[in-house]
DNA sequence: GGACGTCCTTAACTTTTGTTGGAACCCGGT
DNA sequence: ACCGGGTTCCAACAAAAGTTAAGGACGTCC
């Protein structure tokens, strides 16, 4: 993938919650990002290490997570291209979580230093990159609310329904079926059950006509249905720049 | 409550994560703030409502929270004198959550355009007010791992120790002891339990001579199972601005 | 094309947590 | 001093989720 494509999928993500200047737009093009291609299952930046760049995703499925003490393991975001899941590390320099690959993936890194640079030389660009930062704070509140008080099946349903609402953004939604590749051990850790436990959420859904998931790939089968049971309202997305 | 005692709060909190300069600090101290008071469990914003100001807590206790459809409340983060628990506002200024007092409550208001003036005057203080809300994004994530794979008994003790520790910078904590003025309703919302599973929880900690939580105030009896039940690492509250 | 590993699937059983309902306690107001 | 409302506390039962164990599907590598 060409570089150029990695940028645009990032201001076309930034232009839906910020309103940007051709000048900006400009700087960003002009941002110097060196691409490396990851394998699946690979970490990124682990936990307790310092990062000196962000990472752009330009293609693939990342993930954030935490492990705890006991071994169990937290998932706290899906990432998906034109993203920047560790821009926070921008002033947090030592990571207080791990990124990782979930697919194989192409990764682009900028320095923090050329970021920094340019907040200084465009207020503007950086309130932008706040502004995302921001919204993947909203990102985090709303997961605690689904796995502090929605039941399994709706917890489910609420991650599916938020991946495929920032799929649509960047066109990968297709009908009724978008990618979600996790494993069930996977989805366990980012609803805050076991797999077993999984596995039988998602027979559930299934057997009740709601959605399906084979390979990677949700097929929605009943919209209404799956829409009831998520309780999705995607107003803490914030994707308009207008409010 | 003097408005340069709120204003000495805010900026020793500030110190703890980030290098401030003298001159930075004076700007801060500058700052006008109007001061009002609220009565316990009182909402200083609501979901969905547009916010023009900051609040900064002078005294006493806040919390912020989501509602769902089905009516259950999950609290998101308990807030102490000093911080801003709205500062996200300034860029996402419809809110996605409630902030509401849970003592009677001194607040200071800022409104988001002076707070942007000074940003745009100085970018120093801009970057150590995104670091401060990049460090409330991390504190959520450690309570979604909270929430999402710890046991109800380690919950409780690492939200405690999580707040016994931001206490302590604001020379709150006395000895064994510290204010959490939460009832055992809010404390099952915070720890996505019910009420009642929150009420054996803690009779669970009394029992065992951990921790004993009586009229808000929480007393720690035998510090080393405290700390080892809660599985507690401060590493995510990024208090080193060397770092 | 067989062996291996990973993931998915399911069942049986255990533990944790939710639900319901009620009694005791505490505090502020009259 | 007494009342009333909100907590706190508790027990019995129901539901949800965790644990353990084991077979089956599928893809990949020799």
């Amino acid at each position: 993938m060409p570089s150029d494509a990695i940028r645009a999928a990032l201001i076309r993500r930034l232009r839906i919650s910020s309103a940007i200047a051709d000048e900006d737009i400009r700087e960003i093009e002009a941002l110097p990002i060196s691409v490396r291609q990851y394998p699946a299952e690979t970490a990124v930046v682990r936990d307790g290490e310092r990062a000196t760049d962000c990472c752009l995703i330009a293609d693939g499925f990342c993930a954030r997570s935490k492990t705890i003490a006991s071994g169990k393991r937290q998932i706290l975001s899906l990432h998906i291209p034109g993203e920047i899941p560790d821009l926070m590390s921008l002033f947090l320099h030592v990571m207080d979580h791990d990124l990782s690959t979930l697919t194989a993936a192409t990764l682009g890194f900028i320095s923090h230093e050329t970021l920094q640079k340019l907040h200084r030389r465009r207020p503007v660009v950086a309130e932008m990159f706040w502004r995302d930062t921001l919204i993947d704070a909203a990102m985090f509140r709303e997961w605690i609310v689904n796995v502090g008080q929605r039941p399994a099946p709706a917890r489910l349903a609420h991650v599916m329904i938020e991946l495929r609402e920032r799929l649509r953004i960047i066109g990968r939604v297709d009908g009724a079926s978008f990618e979600m590749p996790l494993t069930q051990e996977q989805i366990g850790e980012a609803l805050g059950i076991t797999a077993v436990h999984a596995n039988r959420v998602i027979r559930q859904l299934r057997e009740e006509g709601i959605v399906e998931l084979h390979r990677g790939r949700v097929t929605v089968l009943d919209e209404r249905k799956f829409l009831q049971l998520a309780d999705f309202d995607g107003r803490y997305l914030h994707q308009s720049p207008t409010l």
